[in-house]
RNA sequence: GGACCGGUAGUUCAGUUGGUUUAGAACGCCGCCCUGUCACGGCGGAGGUCGCGAGUUCGAGUCUCGUCCGGUCCGCCA
């Protein structure tokens, strides 16, 4: 059966006269009484069809048309007559005069409009997602997703890459996120894991002679989510081997830079390399925002003799450091404004959130206005003042105390002035952070890697044991508009240092040997040098279409605690399956 | 695990210090009218477990507690 002749948006001048067969939906229908407009709809856009009462029996099927309804419509193609042409509409300069209606399909009354002019919360459009998907918006984020991960694929196939599958029933991996379990029928009381990322297994790949790898990865973490979090998410999953840190930033630069061409005509100009001790110096982070041009500036030093406690304790504590971060005309903020600026750094655990007014910097301390002015001398103030080139009109808001609780409080300190502002210099802004260190203290009080444990430190075996703490590394992040895009780093390949990390992470042998025991094995049997990175795909899609949330370019996302309202998964397993997994379940009213 | 915002008609929302109308509006829906609209228009109509459960009170959409759902964030996410 032929259904249609013609796409509905597609439809021109040049098709006037023409007899055509349209399918579609009907966005929008217009009934005047003795003639009727339907905008019919699909996916290349709309076109208007016009029922007149002289063909009676399709006039009076049309008039028992509703909003919705999937039809066949023909007809011939005319020019609108004057005055009626529609220049908001691709195929406004024609019209399709009906002469045949089948009705394909009906509809329920919806339970929202799917126009672009009304709004709907989340919670109705998650449940009907099928009909969320057919808006605009949503079809095209979805159509940007499928072009970008085809530009995506074709640029790295051009480059020589070899998509590989991985599995997905697998086995948990050390430490990292909470795994998703899958309870093994054949092996009762054991359970794959899905996969947190493949990383093993395209370090494996790495041994196993396929030099240059990607994929499109599903991943699967079991955490709390985000805007930017989902349980499940996509992966674009690189490992070379023979290549260093440069080769994998540049191919990926390289990469993002094309795509961004191809699918949205957008020129990303230079991606600067940031240090990641110069990204937390400058700006509290190491996603920093460079559209947004405020800058942290340390003035620990200069508060190190002063009598005011707030500053003086963190000024001579090593794991504290005193930023300012200068607005400049913020001076016209206002009490309440400030005040939600104190709230909200308190979230991140500042005691609080001094600041500096500056009404005229050539009058010292008499043009200032401040809470906290009258603890400060005079001195302090000047060398202040000097230090951050403060101008008429501007404010300076302080961050004192430990490291962790100054730098995550100004940086999104720093985020939220430059949206309340305005500030923001350009459309994008991507970078690449560089030089991390190997592991950090965490809050537990354990060291741990920064990245993961196969990452490779740039010292010996021996500098590493001697202060691990000191060891960097060659990991890169790469970071667009604030948002941690991907990140990757030059992997282990050698066993003795991979021994020595796991060492240093009190992961003893037993463990590792039944974790990755196969990955150890695989770098003591010729694994190359290789190094990777992975980008978070619908993070990236969420950017450049411009979402508040990754839920927005994902066609069957999942809520915040992770249901999906759709399908009412997860739900109960019968009994009969319990049984043969092996399972039972604890009486949910007894637990506490 | 924690903080905060929200939940009232199909949808998006308003609802005053707790009480006066029968809990409203817009859009949608249904009916009638309308031959050039394009977010058509006009007239009329239907539509409510104020998320759920307790409590305070003479009286609760409104106050309190609990709970569920959605969202933002902290923790968490090597």
């Amino acid at each position: 059966m032929i259904f249609r002749t013609h796409y509905c948006g597609l439809i021109d001048k040049q098709d006037a006269g023409q007899e055509v067969a349209i399918v579609g939906w009907i966005h929008r229908r217009r009934d005047h009484g003795g003639v009727i407009f339907f905008d019919m709809r699909d996916e290349t856009g709309l076109v208007q069809v016009v029922y007149n009462p002289d063909n009676k029996e399709t006039f009076a099927l049309a008039e028992s048309c509703r909003a919705e309804f999937v039809l066949l419509s023909k007809g011939i193609v005319r020019e609108r007559p004057e005055g009626t042409i529609n220049p908001d509409l691709a195929s406004g300069e024609i019209e399709i005069i009906a002469s045949e209606l089948t009705i394909l399909n009906t509809s329920l009354a919806l339970p929202f409009q799917l126009d672009e002019h009304a709004s709907v919360g989340e919670e109705t459009r998650l449940k009907y997602r099928f009909l969320d998907l057919r808006r605009e918006a949503m079809q095209s984020n979805i159509r940007l997703r499928a072009k970008v991960s085809h530009s995506l694929r074709n640029v790295l196939n051009e480059e020589g890459f070899l998509e590989i599958e991985t599995p997905l029933l697998t086995k948990a991996t050390p430490e990292g996120a909470r795994d998703y379990l899958v309870p093994s029928r054949t092996y009762p009381g054991s359970f794959f894991a899905l996969p947190q990322s493949p990383q093993l297994f395209k370090q494996t790949l790495m041994a196993s002679g396929f030099e240059k790898y990607y994929q499109f990865a599903r991943c699967f973490r079991d955490e709390d989510l985000r805007a930017d979090r989902q349980p499940e998410f996509t992966q674009i999953d690189i490992e070379s081997a023979f290549v260093d840190a440069n080769d994998i930033i540049n191919t990926v630069t390289r990469m993002i830079s094309k795509v961004f061409k191809e699918t949205l005509e957008v020129d990303l100009e230079d991606f600067p390399h940031l240090t990641y001790a110069e990204a937390i110096e400058k700006y509290g982070t190491d996603k920093p925002d460079l559209r947004n041009p405020l800058e942290l500036v340390e003035v620990k030093d200069l508060f190190i003799n002063s009598d005011f406690k707030v500053f003086s304790e963190p000024a001579n504590s090593d794991d504290s450091r005193i930023a300012a971060l200068c607005i400049p005309m913020g001076g016209s903020l206002s009490r309440k404004k400030i005040d939600d600026y104190t709230d909200f750094v308190g979230t991140f655990g500042a005691k609080g959130l001094a600041y500096i007014k500056v009404d005229d910097p050539s009058k010292g301390k008499d043009g200032l206005q401040s809470p906290i002015i009258k603890f400060i001398d005079e001195s302090i103030i000047e060398k202040l003042l000097v230090s951050l080139d403060v101008k008429e009109g501007d404010i300076v808001f302080f961050g004192a105390g430990k490291r962790k609780v100054v730098n995550d409080s100004l940086s999104a300190l720093r985020d939220l002035v430059a949206q309340d502002l305005d500030l923001l210099t350009s459309e994008w802004a991507p970078c690449w952070i560089v030089d991390f260190p190997m592991f950090e203290i965490a809050s537990s009080g354990l060291i741990t890697p920064l990245h993961h444990p196969f990452t490779a430190p740039r010292c010996s075996i021996k500098e590493l044991i001697k202060d691990p703490l000191l060891a960097l590394t060659d990991a890169y992040d790469i970071v667009l508009n604030g948002t941690e895009l991907g990140g990757g780093s030059v992997r282990i390949h050698d066993h003795e240092m991979q021994s020595a990390v796991l060492k240093i992470l009190n992961i003893n042998q037993d463990e590792a040997e039944e974790k990755f025991g196969f990955l150890i094995l695989a770098l003591k049997h010729g694994c190359p040098p290789h190094a990777g990175l992975a980008i978070g795909f619908d993070r990236l899609i969420m950017l450049m279409t411009k979402s508040d949330s990754i839920r927005d370019v994902i066609a069957f996302p999942k809520t915040q605690t992770a249901s999906c309202l759709m399908t009412n998964a997860p739900g109960p397993a019968s009994s009969e399956q319990l049984d043969e997994l092996h399972l039972k379940i604890q009486d949910l009213n007894k637990e506490t």
